[in-house]
DNA sequence: AACGTAGCGGACCGTCGGTCCGTTTAGCAA
DNA sequence: TTGCTAAACGGACCGACGGTCCGCTACGTT
């Protein structure tokens, strides 16, 4: 790739991620928008990313693996061995992401045609949950269950919530994967 | 409202239905295409309904309450008094709808501004399943907990999952819903 | 230095949601 | 039945947006 072309690369993909992490509606961010923000021509946008759907996968996967590298890392540390702690922490890392990245999420989710799934990310995050799961409570529905614990963390519901405080969201999550792996609730 | 809005509305009702249940991809489907198969002009469509959101909610609020009345005629029969029993009832009466409306499904749930949850369904379905949740666990994050379990049938993933047989999918959110009213995993 | 080509950018296009306004017609009253 | 008025109609029209095209630019190579 030219020098040019990777430096424009860069320069739309941080322009993107400014302009997605301070809107409040991802659909009100345009390619126009995000060209004139990155000061390139609309045709290098859509070179480079081919539509808008590849524009906002690739900053998302770029955030996800930049989050799935730091949660390696910390996660590397004191191995947990306890299939049940991983989960909690897994989704936690993902609520988290979710609420850090809200518009972005958001777009991404939205773009339709299956968006939230047909996503390098997605698939990541859904093998570890349902082995995870499978090691927890057997393999029975582990596959469906690992959708349904992700599903719970989808960004609009996450938005939906907003005005909760965040321990209120990650007790919920909490709550919800401890049932889920098959603890037994504490009330 | 005079005798002809009230027999467009209906026609533009009945024509948007059948554009929808018969379309792949719900975002196909056009505000010109539904004037035009209702056979009314496109002012007529805006003045009654605001805007596509406005249209796509009168649509499915319209089939939710035909399914509601179903399925609270099915239920009133046999009283079931546990909890657990009625709150999988109301999950699989919920994933059944969105299997047999999954193109509107979409459509309401991709309008962006928060669309799946301003909507007088779901509040209806959420409260219910949260006052199911606390009579079964205990109240303690019974609210998020409901949230998460409509959450698992959300239409694009019930799509994303299409190919799998009906029983697996129907299995796996009996499942779910079990594990989170607090019942041990069988296996 | 010169040259071929990958890359650039913005004018341009089709479509779509939404508006506007001149025309039609339902409903009522005399 | 006739006339009147306000509600409703419908489609031409508009602005915005995603996406394309092509003449121009400049990077990298020889």
């Amino acid at each position: 790739m030219r020098a040019d072309a990777a430096r424009n690369r860069e320069a739309v993909l941080q322009a993107a991620g400014l302009l997605f992490d301070s809107a409040d509606d991802p659909a009100g961010v345009s390619m126009d928008d995000v060209a004139a923000a990155a000061g390139v021509g609309k045709g290098t946008l859509f070179r480079r990313f081919g539509d808008r759907a590849g524009l906002v996968r690739a900053l998302y996967e770029l955030r996800t693996e930049r989050m799935a590298a730091e949660f390696e890392g910390a996660t590397g540390a004191d191995d947990p061995v306890d299939p049940v702690e991983a989960v909690v922490r897994t989704m936690d890392a993902l609520l988290r992401f979710k609420i850090e990245n809200r518009a972005l999420s958001r777009a991404l989710e939205s773009l339709g045609g299956g968006s939230p799934y047909t996503n390098a990310a997605y698939g990541h995050w859904h093998g570890r949950v349902a082995a995870l799961i499978a090691e927890a409570r057997g393999p029975e529905s582990a596959d469906f269950l690992a959708h349904a614990l992700l599903a719970a963390v989808r960004s609009d519901l996450v938005d939906h919530l907003a005005d909760w405080p965040d321990a209120r969201l990650k007790a919920g999550v909490e709550e919800l994967v401890r049932s889920v792996c098959g603890e037994r609730p504490t009330g």
